[in-house]
DNA sequence: TAGATTGTTAATCGATTAACAATC
DNA sequence: TAGATTGTTAATCGATTAACAATC
C-alpha cells in the first residue's frame, strides 16, 4: 500500500529485518517467509508482512521473500543505499565504541568527524579520524556534508552540543546522554540512553534474592494515607 | 490503583522520571506538578499522573508531587533501593564505557565483575575490577550474588554468552549485541542495540541533500510488478 | 492440482489523552 | 474561598493479530 504515514514502531523494525536478512544472505539462503522471519526475530508473521507491505509488494504468494531483493528494498527505504555522513561529538569510551561499530555498518552511516571539548583529547586519533575542537563543528558539518550527529558527551553538555548541531544544520541526532533534549521539530532526535534500559530491567527482578527473605510486593505496601511529605 | 499488570511502556518511563526528579532534588526544588514534569520530559501530564497512580497515591491534589518522596517511591518500585549486582561480559570499548556510567548510577545496579574470552584481556583492569575468563562466570555469579548480566561481546558470541548467563542463574540481561537472543521466558531480556536506533534515524532524513538533487519519495517508486527476483 | 504464503481487511487489544469530580 | 492539581473514568487513537481470498 502507499501514501500512509508510517509509524515509528514500523520504522524501528526495518533495521532488525535488514540485519537478519543480511545474515541469511551471507549463509546463501535465497528465500524466506514471514513465518521463518517471525520465528527468528520473535515477531508475529502478520506484523512482518504488514510492515513490509507499507512500502511495496516485495513478496511472492506461496513462496515468500527473495532475500537479496528485500535487502535492497529495505536499504533503499532506510536511505542506506547512499552514504550518510555522521559526526560524533564526544571522544570518550562510548565514542570509541561507536566508531568501531562503524566498520560493521559498512558504507552507509559513516562517522567522518569526531569532536571533543576536552583540550588534551584534541588532535588524538580515533579510527583514522583526528579529534577536532567543538568550535570547528559548524564549518566541518558544511564541508563534509554531515547530516547526522551522535552525542556521547556527558549529560551536562548534551543540550549545548545539541544546540550546536542544530545550528550547524544537522537533520537528525542520536543522543546517548541520559537527558531529554529540546530541538526544533524539523530535527529528528532519538534517545539511545541505556541507563533507562538498565534501570527498567531492575523492575522485573524477583523480590528477595533466594536467601529465604521473601516477596514483599510493592503494589501492596501502600503508604499510610497522610504522612507529612 | 493496585493489582494490575503494568505495561512495559510505563516501566520504561519510570527511570526517566527518576532522573529528572533527582535533578530537581539537586536544585533543591521541593515540589513538582505533572504539568511541569511533562513539559520537561516531553510527555503528556495525564500520562505521567496515570503512570504514577498505578503504584500509589503519591501526589497531593492542588499541590503536586513532593520531589524527595517521589524519588524514594520510584526507587523502591524499580528495586533500586537495594544494590543489584551486575556482571559485564565483554571488556571492549563499550564495556569500558558502561563501567564508567556505573559510577553515575551510584549504589543500585553495580557492576561487580567483568569477563572476556580474549586471552590478552584477562587479568587487565577496568575500573578497579580484574577482567576474568568467561569460564569463571557461573562460579562468580553465585559467589557475588549477581542477578543481571550485560552483554557487550561481538554479535557472533552473544547467544553463547546469553546461554552461559542463563545457566549461571542470572535473572535479567541487557543485550548490546545487534541480535535477537533466545532465552527462557523467566529471564528478562532487553535489547540495547543502538545500531537499530541509528539506522532507523536515516529513514527520517530528507531525500536529496540540498545540492539541488531532489525528492524521490520511496512510496511512489513502486517496482515494475514482475521483475525476476 | 495441492500446499504454501502473501497482501489486506476486519477484529482485538493496548496505550494515550481528555475531561472532570475530588480536594488540597 | 478561589485556584491548582491530582487520581480516575471515559473517549480516542494507534498498533498488533487473526483470518482469508488471491495466487504462486
Amino acid at each position: 500500500m502507499k501514501a500512509e504515514k508510517i509509524s515509528e514502531a514500523v520504522v524501528r523494525r526495518l533495521p532488525v529485518y535488514l540485519r537478519h536478512l543480511t545474515e541469511l544472505h551471507k549463509r546463501e539462503v535465497m528465500t524466506v517467509s514471514s513465518q521463518e522471519l517471525g520465528q527468528k526475530l520473535d515477531l508475529n508473521p502478520a506484523q512482518i508482512r504488514k510492515d513490509l507491505a507499507y512500502f511495496g509488494d516485495f513478496g511472492r504468494k506461496g513462496i515468500g521473500y527473495d532475500v537479496s531483493y528485500l535487502i535492497e528494498k529495505i536499504r533503499h527505504i532506510l536511505k542506506l543505499d547512499r552514504q550518510i555522513n555522521v559526526a560524533l561529538i564526544g571522544a570518550g569510551n562510548l565514542g570509541h565504541a561507536l566508531s568501531n561499530y562503524n566498520m560493521y555498518l559498512k558504507e552507509s552511516m559513516k562517522i567522518v568527524a569526531v569532536f571533543d571539548s576536552y583540550q588534551p583529547k584534541i588532535g588524538t586519533h580515533i579510527n583514522m579520524l583526528t579529534v577536532q575542537p567543538i568550535d570547528e563543528l559548524k564549518e566541518t558539518v558544511a564541508e563534509k556534508n554531515i547530516r547526522v550527529g551522535i552525542i556521547t558527551v556527558p549529560d551536562s553538555e548534551a543540550q549545548r552540543v545539541a544546540d550546536q548541531l542544530v545550528e550547524s544544520g544537522v537533520e537528525a541526532i542520536l543522543n546517548f546522554a541520559p537527558t531529554v533534549l529540546k530541538v526544533p521539530s524539523q530535527v529528528r532526535i532519538h534517545a539511545a540512553d541505556f541507563t533507562t534500559d538498565l534501570l527498567s530491567l531492575a523492575y522485573y527482578l524477583d523480590n528477595g534474592n533466594g536467601n529465604g527473605k521473601e516477596a514483599e510486593v510493592h503494589d501492596n505496601d501502600k503508604q499510610p494515607e497522610k504522612v507529612d511529605h
